[in-house]
DNA sequence: CTGTTAGCGCTTTCAA
DNA sequence: TTGAAAGCGCTAACAG
């Protein structure tokens, strides 16, 4: 046979003007060519695979570097049906609890080589589930979900999809104690029982008229809210009047307005138990503003600690959350998920903090 | 020849048991043997290409829709060197500021088919370039950065990439007024003038000792000091002694702090410019608790309008930036780049609007 | 420990 | 207007 006959052999190899499609960059074989080795031997030293001749291993990480080698996302996720990214959904992003949550997520998977990809569903069942349509097909390595309220279709699609997946912020419930936990990974806190907390510590203040005052009823307010009726109920104290919840997002002018509003509605109310800080701190300088005292007549409390709740006046009293934990945590769990490997506490109780300062 | 010879022919038509590294999902090949055309021509229809039959993009939208098919982000990626990913990078997210231009920025994306990939640089130069070592190998369509302070590297690499960019939040400098202007895409408004204006707006309030207070000393900021150091200058009113820079992040509590330190270093001092409205908060809620009357005796303005500011007490005079309309006029602006149209204002100033409260 | 082969699912290119 | 061929850059699967 002539040596100079056609295509079949080596395609790649003596080609300089290269192919029509090609993208320019520098890929895994140019490296291989370079190292005098095959493209797979180049793949499994870049990834760190075990099985490769330390030597050749160092001198394929020289040529790559040298030769500006980057590996594509792209194409190893379609050879690999995997990818880096994980998607994380949150509610709000003007909401300093889920910015918290999102940084140490970030900072956890960076690291271990993942890159978070951030969708927003506005307390939206609906949108959350457009998000999951759309983003699912990138082929997520995993998923980090704010609580659990999602629509049927969202589930299936979770389910189907196979991807793990850990639920942040808050706990599975536990229905018997004598039972085996539901087994989904979760990490948070308990919200109910922090509304108990906030209640009782407003009844050891003395209070006897503890309203609750919540915009953005999600699950976890309504959690919260639960707590503080069972307290108020056990006491004998509970009233449904005591309870203004507002379905729209929270906001400071909120907090001025549900102030007034409950006063209105009983005079004699001796509490106000906010479902969040911004809202609270908006009823503490509305309270300022009509020269109510706070504590002295009316105890206010909030809820996660958000900045500026100290520099109040008075500094109001709330519940700090460990957002950042929580996130450093549901990432760490998502990780071992993704590695197959055995998660020891997969319904895992952060807790939680009472802020005693003076406004109650 | 026996119609049962072996492969060759149809590798995939009758493959019931599919390959071993088929990835379960309903391929475009799926769909064109169930319309009975070729996956060209369902790649042609779905993508939207004119010149398809009308009637075969019915049916071929019809069985696809049927089949669930889901096209796979990952192979076009490879397959057309494209992806549907912008990159926004941001300094920061726990300010609103930055919320609120990622809000609107996602919505004008989105509607057109693309995704905000969001990276936070935490005012880092060094972060800002590995991140963009990081992400773009994912081939983003386009890049949103904030301002234009970049790393020598960043901007070799944003160049090289060749992929359309557009810069938000300030504008490029226009050195002769006669001159073209640089044409690097960029949406925002003139800072310096900004500073220039609430300096003016404080003048006209008959302030005279006008501090300018400052943190987190980006660029945006330095440029808003500017426009304030020029007005006292012209006035003959300017003293180094005014200037309070602190370069950590900025936070109510560093309010508190500078308002301290000011009138420490000058009691005469009869109003305070703080470059953002956090730590104007902050420095209002300390002038309340030290009974320092405001305006009368101190006037306080702040920056960007952010949430609260109309809740303080007395409401907080400041400058509305328009975040929300930068971002959607800078993901429209990437928008038309990506698509190779011609851009029609390339230097875009969305202006900037005082509002006058109370505090000044 | 290393290499060969054969795709992953899509789109570019060119021909009909 | 449609199709066939080829390949984007990488890795799974199997040999050796």
């Amino acid at each position: 046979m002539d040596s100079n006959a056609s295509p079949p052999s080596s395609p790649r190899s003596a080609a300089r003007g290269r192919s029509p499609r090609a993208s320019g960059r520098v890929t895994l074989s140019d490296v291989a060519q370079a190292v005098g080795v095959s493209a797979m031997t180049v793949s499994r030293a870049l990834r760190g695979e075990r099985r490769v001749d330390p030597l050749l291993v160092e001198k394929i990480h020289a040529a790559a570097e040298r030769m500006g080698y980057v590996p594509d996302p792209a194409a190893r996720a379609l050879a690999s049906q995997k990818s880096t990214q994980v998607l994380v959904l949150v509610p709000l992003l003007s909401n300093t609890l889920f910015v918290d949550l999102i940084e140490s997520i970030h900072k956890v998977l960076f690291a271990a080589g993942y890159h978070a990809l951030i969708g927003v569903t506005h307390y939206d069942r609906a949108e959350e589930e457009q998000l999951l349509r759309t983003y699912l097909p990138l082929r997520p390595a995993g998923l980090l979900l704010t609580g659990f309220d999602h629509s049927p279709a969202a589930r299936k699609l979770l389910a189907d999809s196979g991807i793990p997946c850990v639920h942040m912020m808050e706990l599975s419930a536990v229905d018997q104690p004598s039972q085996l936990a539901d087994q989904t990974p979760c990490v948070g806190f308990s919200q109910a029982e922090a509304g108990v907390a906030i209640t009782r510590h407003l009844l050891e203040r003395g209070r006897r008229r503890i309203a609750f005052c919540a915009g953005q009823l999600d699950a976890r307010v309504m959690q919260r809210a639960a707590g503080w009726r069972t307290v108020l109920e056990q006491q004998g104290l509970y009233d449904p009047a005591l309870e203004l919840l507002w379905p729209r997002p929270t906001s400071m002018a909120l907090g001025a307005e549900l102030l007034t509003q409950a006063l209105q509605r009983d005079p004699a109310i001796d509490a106000l138990f906010f479902c969040n800080d911004d809202i609270a701190q908006g009823a503490l300088l509305e309270a300022l503003r009509r020269g109510i005292p706070v504590p002295e007549r009316l105890a206010i409390t909030g809820f996660n600690d958000l900045p500026g709740s100290d520099q109040m006046l008075p500094p109001l009293t709330t519940v700090r959350t460990p957002r950042g934990a929580i996130g450093a945590e549901s990432a760490q769990m998502l990780l071992q998920l993704i590695r197959g490997e055995l998660v020891a506490t997969p319904r895992l109780d952060l807790g939680y903090e009472l802020v005693v300062r003076q406004s109650s």
